[in-house]
DNA sequence: TCCTTGTTGAGAATGAGTCGCAACTACAGC
DNA sequence: GCTGTAGTTGCGACTCATTCTCAACAAGGA
């Protein structure tokens, strides 16, 4: 038997179902190609799970392709989202955060105001919740963004902790 | 009995408990100063009750005081906003519309992707789900925002029209 | 009425995101 | 493999809501 080469993440690249093919396949079927630049991206964004402003994916998309260019960025973030594996968070006016939701249950978020942490919840109840809201005003509904705006518990502790102290 | 002079709109004037008089008083406290052009605004905005952006709401002002500025405007807006007058709504990237809050019970929005229509809705459920999710997460709430995104009663009927008489 | 200090308007600045375009390249068909 | 078509890239200019700057102005307390 041959050794058999091991990738650094097998379920990611090319396998039927993982995110790469996923987007080969969107690419495919809206007549768009794969290139070496979206590859990047999207190779970048699953390596860092987590709440990112397009700035900050440019600085580690850079690390591996030094050249790319915000347009560039920017132009494969929205294939991305339109593939589904993307969503964009607009807090407010703030430059908008992206995250991968390839694997991720449905979710929403808190912000805190302190620290500028993203938390994210599940939110079963608020679907219940919004369809019997949408029934009662003939409303059909696509999607929602429910935002929670506060203090994190770990910024809550510091601040005890500070008052604490003095 | 001598007849009584009727006012156009007798709450709002300058009533103890009146939006002007809120916010002359938040003003006061603050050591903002009224002036002719924060009234008008304010009066504008009493005037037409609805989602309106800057622009919009520029428009309906300079009906008033015709070189009222664009920063003057803005500015007004965050003093009302901060006075609790007025609520700020974002949608995604577009321009910020503003609503007047006096009066009004706490609500939140439905936005027609079709005719841009904003529909409010009460959501007093949504607050105690709300406090449960966060004290799951020690998380202190301080807002909210809840939008839900589709197509409108109105649109919807359109549309069926549309396609029956096809 | 005076004086201090906040306010205004005009226009410049900001900054995230988008667009136009010439050079480039993926990839389907040979 | 080679070619040609049509999609893609990087650059830099552009957009546009909103904010900032600053000199002239004015509210309102003394």
């Amino acid at each position: 038997m041959p050794p058999v080469k091991i990738r650094s993440r097998p379920e990611a690249k090319g396998d039927p179902a993982g995110p790469l093919a996923l987007f080969e396949e969107y690419l495919r079927a809206h007549n768009l190609r794969m290139t070496p630049e979206r590859r990047v991206v999207l190779e970048t964004l699953l390596d860092h799970r987590g709440h990112f402003r397009a700035e900050e994916i440019l600085r580690l998309v850079r690390k591996r392709s030094r050249h790319l260019s915000r347009a560039t960025l920017y132009r494969t973030l929205e294939h991305l989202r339109c593939a589904g594996l993307v969503r964009t968070l607009q807090f407010g006016r703030n430059p908008a955060l992206f995250e991968t939701t390839y694997g991720r249950e449905q979710h929403d978020h808190m912000l805190c105001e302190k620290c500028g942490a993203v938390i994210e919840f599940e939110n079963k109840e608020f679907e219940r919740l919004q369809n019997r809201i949408c029934e009662r005003h003939g409303f059909l509904p696509t999607g929602h963004v429910i935002q929670i705006f506060g203090i994190c518990d770990a910024c809550r502790r510091r601040q005890k902790q500070e008052t604490r102290s003095r």
